[in-house]
DNA sequence: CATTGATATGAATCCTACG
DNA sequence: ACGTAGGATTCATATCAAT
């Protein structure tokens, strides 16, 4: 099932996923279609020899894979500033942003980067591993995290973020730039056919939940650039979004398309951010025309006796000129700023003072048919 | 009370801020004279289009609020690059570290202008504040955390890393590189003399004695260029480390004196890394030509009936060949690696198998005067 | 079946003093 | 500079076997 979100992206790539270079696939995509890009590059890791566990066995990490070799921090810097390049060609100028995953061998090199390109970065969050890797040796400080910069393609792109989705799915607090995540392992981690692990640094699915959750919309376009054992395509097919990746390793696209044919879309109050739905805008003149609010009617400042009339424009008037409902609540109210107009005037219905933000309230229901 | 510890720096400066411009002042200082130096510089507020301190004051050297911002961040790129080259030039070479404190609107590039002059990461620190300022306008994640960045001069460069004292102040658990410390508040923040609060982003207490007491010995010394309200030396000096800082502000300069001079040095077990304290190291022949092993006796390995004897270089003699005992009860376990041949081999002692390692604890004692 | 204990493993820039 | 011997070093969690 493909759905058409999108005028400029080609719907045949929709929920595809390219075995091909990065940078070519990259460029073969069309400017500012995608509403969100995640990438987690390779990070320049520069192993030398071997680790050895305090049992003397040895401990498998990126050793020996060749997609993680860089000749210098020149020339992964120059690998890092000619994807983003792309990347920042192919999000949309208007609304959209980028995530990218990195540790310290080469997160500051991304970051440099990005600024130095003009994207604009929103946050930096800490993925705080709750079951890091130990130091076996005792040399440094457990190197417990890894880093997702978010950012704009540009200073004056917008980006959607579902605050209230995410404030609800942390307890009800506001959420933090520090996520407490364990590592992918068990189950959620994808074996081959020989029953071991597919990819040596396949990503939580919770991570990309949250990024995915808080930064998009129902059926948006997410890209991935370095699709790995495909869990950003995985994750996004679940909540209900659009994907389009690319894998250059053959075992690693092979896997991630079974990975992605076998999800299935599960949609709730959190995929569709329920939360975050803005009930449509009313004006004050709104009421007036339908006749919600009388021409006639007096208007009551708070408890007191203050009173206001409509006037001719459908706005207050108040000892001799015109103002909007904010504007004037904001000087009644002493204050220099606007006071919030639904809530500081009230009618009178069944002899009883009534902020007009229930008159608003019902409007909103059976004029508007929204169910907040 | 000023204590001489270093050749190379002028002693006059021991534990004293210096004020004035911090690139002029670093500039007088002697090569690879300090033992570990600690930053807190100035952030790049983009959105000024101008370089700020935290505090809203403009940053010497750039004037005018007509930059765009990418002349902004080349500006404040090529700062970071003239004062860091100055702080790899008075590290030591043999054995140092460096640490910078910033947030996402400055940390990625200290990070890249670091790796680019050939500091060599160690660990990037993620103090992640157990109560941050509130995102107040729910646009996005509350920014919760700053970032440290630990580094020698060079690849080559030594640090001092107090392992097991870190683990002690943990509770027992390795160190990780996420510390939950609460932003500084209360007694803690210096006021001015009218009662205010003298620096907008004073460090806490806990932040630095973690820096300080992880990396750093007694009577080292540390070197702040940016000393702001005083942080760095006084934690320094109650831990028993000399200082040196630079400060412009006048007024920081001037609390920050004051702060100093109240500190008083409290010394105890964390301070002295007396859980780092290693045991002299000694060698096989050491306790054969002390006559506490004799050179005539059977080396046991473990509880087998395998034995070796002592050759005549003063190691083992097994099966035709010499080796050291480390590596032969690597061979003799069947590894590829050496195991601890002070645990592996043992003599007897009143009819009893006692390991080696019992014979070196005595020769400790008695012949190096070592308490343990 | 429930509980306990052994085993496996995760993006890792993972030793150092001495001759 | 470089080779070598000495010697110091791990946490949370999932899985699976054993009781």
């Amino acid at each position: 099932m493909k759905r058409q979100i999108n005028n400029k992206f080609p719907q045949e790539l929709l929920n595809t996923i390219t075995l091909g270079d990065t940078i070519e696939s990259l460029k073969k995509l069309p400017d500012s279609s995608v509403d969100m890009l995640f990438a987690d590059p390779p990070y320049n890791m520069q192993v030398e020899g071997t680790l050895k566990r305090t049992n003397g066995s040895n401990f498998k990490g990126v050793e020996g894979n060749d997609w993680d070799e860089f000749e210098s921090l020149t020339s992964y810097k120059e690998f890092t500033r000619t994807w983003l390049k792309e990347a920042q060609r192919v999000l949309k100028k208007d609304k959209s942003s980028l995530w990218v995953i990195g540790s310290f061998q080469n997160i500051y090199v991304v970051g440099d980067v990005l600024q130095e390109l003009g994207f604009w970065i929103i946050n930096d969050i800490v993925w705080s591993k709750t079951n890091p890797t130990p130091n076996f040796l005792g040399t440094k400080f457990t190197n417990r995290q890894e880093t997702l910069l978010w950012a704009t393609p540009t200073k004056n792109t917008k980006y959607q973020f579902n605050y209230k989705t995410m404030k609800e799915l942390n307890g009800g607090k506001q959420m933090t730039s520090v996520w407490d995540i364990p590592v992918s392992s068990g189950n959620e981690r994808v074996k081959d056919d020989g029953g071991e692990k597919l990819h040596p640094t396949q990503k939580p699915d919770k991570l990309l939940y949250n990024v995915i959750i808080s930064s998009t919309k129902i059926n948006d376009l997410i890209v991935d650039p370095f699709m790995g054992s495909g869990t950003t395509g995985a994750i996004a097919k679940r909540v209900g979004r659009n994907f389009y990746g690319i894998e250059r390793d053959e075992k690693y696209h092979k896997y991630a398309m079974i990975r992605v044919n076998k999800e299935i879309p599960q949609l709730d109050e959190f995929t569709q951010a329920k939360f975050d739905i803005k009930p449509p805008k009313v004006k004050f003149h709104d009421l007036v025309d339908s006749n919600y609010i009388n021409q006639q009617e007096k208007l009551y400042f708070r408890t007191s006796d203050i009173t206001a009339t409509i006037s001719n424009v459908k706005e207050l008037y108040f000892d001799g000129d015109d103002y909007g409902i904010s504007k004037l609540g904001g000087i009644l109210s002493g204050s220099s700023v606007n006071a919030n107009g639904w809530d500081v005037w009230f009618v009178i219905r069944d002899n009883k003072k009534v902020p007009i933000s229930q008159i608003r309230d019902a409007y909103r229901i059976n004029v508007l048919g929204f169910e907040g």
